[in-house]
DNA sequence: TTCTTATACTCCAGAGTCCAAAGCTATAGA
DNA sequence: TCTATAGCTTTGGACTCTGGAGTATAAGAA
């Protein structure tokens, strides 16, 4: 507490702020995340166990937490046939395929990086 | 185990495939990871309390976590200057920087939609 | 001389997250 | 009756994140 400046919101880096930036990027910054949405925007639209085909090293539990957080985000759709044996269907909303296509060239470069 | 398909090597997404994709993408998977990339890339060079400053909501610890991963992983660099009080700047390396120019839209547009 | 200040952390215990494996729902077929 | 199927949820143990306290050093104040 030493100036006028002691209660300063912090954060005016040229105008830009992510300080607290709840929201998407939260729901981005865990495990698998970011491979969930490539892989559901990868297709038009895609099963439980698909996904789990698609990324073998994630649990069951971690993918089933990831969609549950994805469909609440709005990024990911849920849709729920009464069959027997059930059956679900997983894609991407409109907002899902914006945050993909900007997800892209991320996973691109770093595929080729690692 | 139905068919001939049942051991396939699965993620075989138009010759893609995001599966394993250790590395960047893991230690951009961590909590604050992609805003502190984005703070960081934002200046030329960084000490420790500005970026506290400009990413309130994360500890001390968390932080001190993120920039021993991004060391580690190529893509912040760490300059001490051993003076007293010491003095320890964080600035991305060309890597990081790759990653902070595919990362800016992303965050941008999450920003936007919070 | 001892106290305070400053910087950049590290350490701690508790809370939260991830994992594999087992269990649950229902119905059709052997 | 037993098995198989799909899409999960539950369990318990391991790993990760959290805020707050503590560490090191030397200049300057009391």
């Amino acid at each position: 507490m030493a100036d006028t400046t002691s209660s300063a919101p912090a954060c005016d880096v040229e105008g830009t702020c992510y300080c607290p930036l709840t929201g998407v990027i939260d729901t981005l910054s865990r495990k698998y995340a970011m491979q969930l949405v490539s892989i559901i925007g990868a297709h038009d639209s895609l099963r439980f166990a698909e996904i789990e085909e698609h990324l073998p090293t994630a649990s069951t539990s971690t993918i089933s937490k990831r969609l549950d957080e994805f469909e609440e985000a709005g990024i990911v759709s849920r849709t729920q046939y009464n069959e027997i044996p059930p059956r679900v269907e997983y894609a991407l909303t409109d907002d899902g395929d914006e945050v993909r296509t900007r997800l892209e060239p991320l996973l691109e470069w770093a595929t080729e990086n690692s």
